[in-house]
DNA sequence: CGACCGATCGTCT
DNA sequence: GACGATCGGTCGA
């Protein structure tokens, strides 16, 4: 590609409006290289967890286990949460280590590699289920629970800028997905996605 | 198109 | 022993 793509700092990261975090994660560019095959893919769907007062957040009053430390990481740590047995969720963490605030990406449009992607997810074709949703994505980009712990600043998984800005119009603000059992905190304006993009989560194709 | 259901397993109670 | 920050398929209207 020509585009230049300018890799996000730690700086980026270590703010305290994990809210805004994701919002702004939107439009940038998701990179691995894992077993020498890079994929990659634009965000155009993230969803907040603003850690010990969030009810939806696994840290939520200060609960921390050995599956939940590495939501307490440093800001850029990546944070796999595997779900309902075999879904691999992605997720990278923001603030100060010992805050477990976080942002989970449940959606990309694909940009390289979409032959990889199919091989690992052993889709026959490219439609837009390929990335849609946080276990699609994370498979496709093949990163698993042995990525947990890692970090957003190695060559293997960051997250880049190409420069490509939406609009405030283009970006829709709604609740978070199947996350009922968080009571008052479910309906909480903590996901963001990409107005119309076929990619995002929850809806048909 | 909406509702429901099974898969599948590590983690926490 | 129960339960997920899910997904894709089936069933019925």
């Amino acid at each position: 590609m020509s585009v230049k793509l300018v890799k996000l700092k730690r700086s980026f990261y270590d703010r305290k409006d994990v809210v805004k975090i994701a919002k702004e994660l939107l439009g940038k560019i998701l990179v691995t290289q894992v077993d020498a095959v890079r994929t990659s893919g634009r965000i155009v769907e993230t969803e907040a967890y603003a850690g010990v007062e969030d009810r939806a957040s696994h840290a939520f009053g200060g609960r921390r286990t050995a599956r939940s430390e590495h939501l307490y990481g440093e800001p850029g740590t990546v944070y796999m949460y595997i779900c309902y047995g075999m879904h691999h969720l992605f997720n990278v963490i923001t603030n100060k280590k010992d805050v477990p605030h976080g942002v989970l990406i449940r959606a990309l449009e694909p940009i390289e590699g979409v032959e990889h992607m199919l091989n690992r997810t052993g889709k026959p074709v490219a439609d837009f289920t390929i990335t849609k949703g946080p276990g699609n994505l994370s498979c496709a980009l093949g990163v698993n629970k042995f990525h947990s712990g890692g970090n957003v600043f190695s060559n293997e998984i960051f997250i880049a800028d190409d420069g490509l800005r939406y609009k405030k119009n283009d970006i829709v603000i709604t609740k978070r997905i199947g996350v009922d059992g968080a009571r008052e905190d479910a309906d909480l304006p903590y996901r963001f996605i990409i107005r119309g993009n076929p990619y995002v989560s929850a809806k048909k194709s």
